[in-house]
DNA sequence: GTGATTTCCGTTTACGTTAACGGAAATTTA
DNA sequence: TAAATTTCCGTTAACGTAAACGGAAATCAC
């Protein structure tokens, strides 16, 4: 900065006014100390900068309140491990949380985040209306926004700072790849899904869903897939709706499930002692894991949520620390195909 | 520091002494600020360390030299991602390259990167006598060394900081896996070899094979594989070589390479217009890709490599600036399955 | 043309740590 | 016991940037 004040006959401290724009500088003079930067290749020491910084920020989190071993604990895990190093950045992160079963209690979250005054935003909309509403509260303060796990369709780019999410159809269609290429004599799988009572279905089921019948209808167009409920917290209930289903259909060898909860199914092919079945599920779950490795899942599709997670807290961070904004806005995370012989090598750490 | 040296009754310059132990502190004054720090939880500023921290640092990389598109830039292109990092944190990096194909080459190398005086190492020590003597030079300076891509058998943890490897045997099993499983009737397959001339064998040959060979025997007793030699230069005479296989052997439907050349074969399948066949093959070269996406390889084990090499050379610089050493020092990276319907969300960036 | 604003920019302090310097205390040597 | 070392530790000047402060120049109102 001295070098570059030297040369373009100003002050230092107009140097760093116009390389960090704040402050007044005159469009002539803004213009001269731009061209120096460019001809010595000045680039500003980040450790100096984050050093002089007293302003400290934070980050709200909008998430699903979870149990352990739950899908949203793998958010949540990536939230924590980014923390680490917003801190170090002088960003303090508070999670706030809602119950995914009442929009109430999103409104709630929602409020008391706004109540933060806090300098970025970090959010899983589940409800898209009441989030709508949050952002007219959010938007005219200028906090950015970061949505992660699902975007509403309205939101307009200039109206976000990025989006990390899943490629969910595809990963739905890689998983009728991986289900049923194996067996081109099959004419009909099954898909489970958990049971939502009233509430719209959630969209990752839905394009999951959808991904796994657009590969049917374009490359199986004789095999059908049924649909059944099936309960996240009442056991002896699930067991009767496998049971009754497969008792049914015993044809049918193929399963799979576009929510998290796949272990479900295994724990039920592990008490029948069912061996003739393949099965394909979704997350890196602790449950889901042991699934694969004592070989009743037979391939779990995993989309690093927890990094997607991390990087969506290092974009608020950087974009108020750094000022840097991520070049594309929608960023969308791998599909990793698990199965038992690569598992071992699967690790959450970085 | 402050608070803390006020709380010990010493002065700040002591504070730093012992939080960083450089100069010389009386143990009784070091115990007592250790039991200070702890108490009031006191975490060293990194972005002043760095600041004030004077000294520079260089980072000499030793691996073999490549052309475009060949495994071995996969390794580059992870170093110089680390590189942007490194100099942040003032560390340089000079890459010194070596054929191969030649232990001279790797001597001289080896010679040249001693010579620049370096304060860590990072090594592809694919000749091992070779690497044992240089070692001989390096050790007594105390330079620290991280391997990458295999380790020499002689290399006990305390003489290495770390060393990032893949996890080669069970890549190999993997691949029979993904080539066979589906295909229960098969009994024969074949996997394609570079050509070394009179050298040994490379590690990642030797033991993806080994590890292929162990599933058959496990799993398919009755299956056998068979093995060719292949020219990475020679076009002409590869086709030959596989039109006199596979005229001689028509039967076989399965193809594996252990190398990262699949696409030579994949090109070879699009010239006789081979339909038939599945191939598996391994590492995330464009070429492979391309074939990947085409139809030609049917499954694609890519095992980060870039990855490993931006880890390796990030263990290097926080052990230099940071002074913090990798808790585990053999790192494996993960094993990926790629397949058409994954491949356009695998991305080489972070 | 005077006084009041506004715009622009130079000066200065602080951020938390490192490391050079040198003085005091402890230890050894003669 | 005095001198010579050695050990220990306090003081201080950087490191590169941010931002508060206030003064000078330019612009405006009347």
């Amino acid at each position: 900065m001295e070098d570059v004040a030297r040369l373009a006959g100003v002050s230092i401290g107009t140097v760093g006014r116009v390389a960090h724009n704040h402050g007044e500088v005159s469009e002539k003079t803004r213009r001269k100390v731009l061209r120096i930067i460019d001809e010595i290749g000045y680039k500003p020491n980040i450790h100096a900068s984050i050093l002089s910084q007293k302003r400290h920020y934070s980050i709200v989190v909008i998430i699903p309140y979870f149990q352990k071993g739950e899908y949203w604990e793998l958010i949540y895990g990536g939230i924590m491990k980014a923390e680490q190093e917003a801190q170090k950045l002088n960003v303090q992160i508070k999670v706030f949380y809602y119950s995914q079963f009442e929009i109430e209690s999103f409104r709630a979250a929602c409020r008391n985040a706004a109540e933060a005054k806090p300098n970025g935003v970090l959010i899983a909309p589940i409800y898209k209306e009441a989030t709508r509403d949050f952002l007219s509260v959010i938007s005219p303060l200028a906090i950015p926004v970061v949505y992660i796990d699902s975007k509403p369709e309205f939101a307009a780019p200039k109206d976000y700072l990025a989006y990390f999410g899943m490629p969910l159809y595809e990963s739905g269609y890689l998983a009728a790849d991986l289900l049923l290429s194996a067996d081109p004599a099959a004419t009909r799988a099954v898909s489970f899904t958990i049971d939502r009572g009233e509430l719209t279905p959630n969209d990752s089921f839905v394009s999951r869903d959808c991904g796994f019948r657009a590969y049917l209808a374009e490359m199986r167009p004789g095999c059908v897939l049924d649909n059944r409920v099936i309960y996240p917290y009442d056991f002896m209930r699930n067991i009767k709706v496998f049971d009754d289903y497969f008792a049914e259909n015993p044809e049918v060898r193929h399963i799979v499930t576009f929510t998290s909860r796949g272990h479900l199914i295994a724990d039920w092919m592990e008490l029948r002692g069912v061996k003739d079945k393949t099965l394909v599920a979704f997350d890196m779950l602790g449950r889901n894991m042991e699934s694969l490795k004592s070989g009743m899942i037979t391939n779990l599709i995993a989309e690093r949520t927890d990094k997607a997670a991390t990087r969506a807290v290092k974009a608020l961070v950087d974009h108020l620390v750094l000022r840097q904004d991520p070049p594309i806005k929608d960023i969308y995370s791998s599909i990793d195909i698990l199965n038992r012989y690569n598992i071992d090598y699967y690790l959450p750490v970085e």
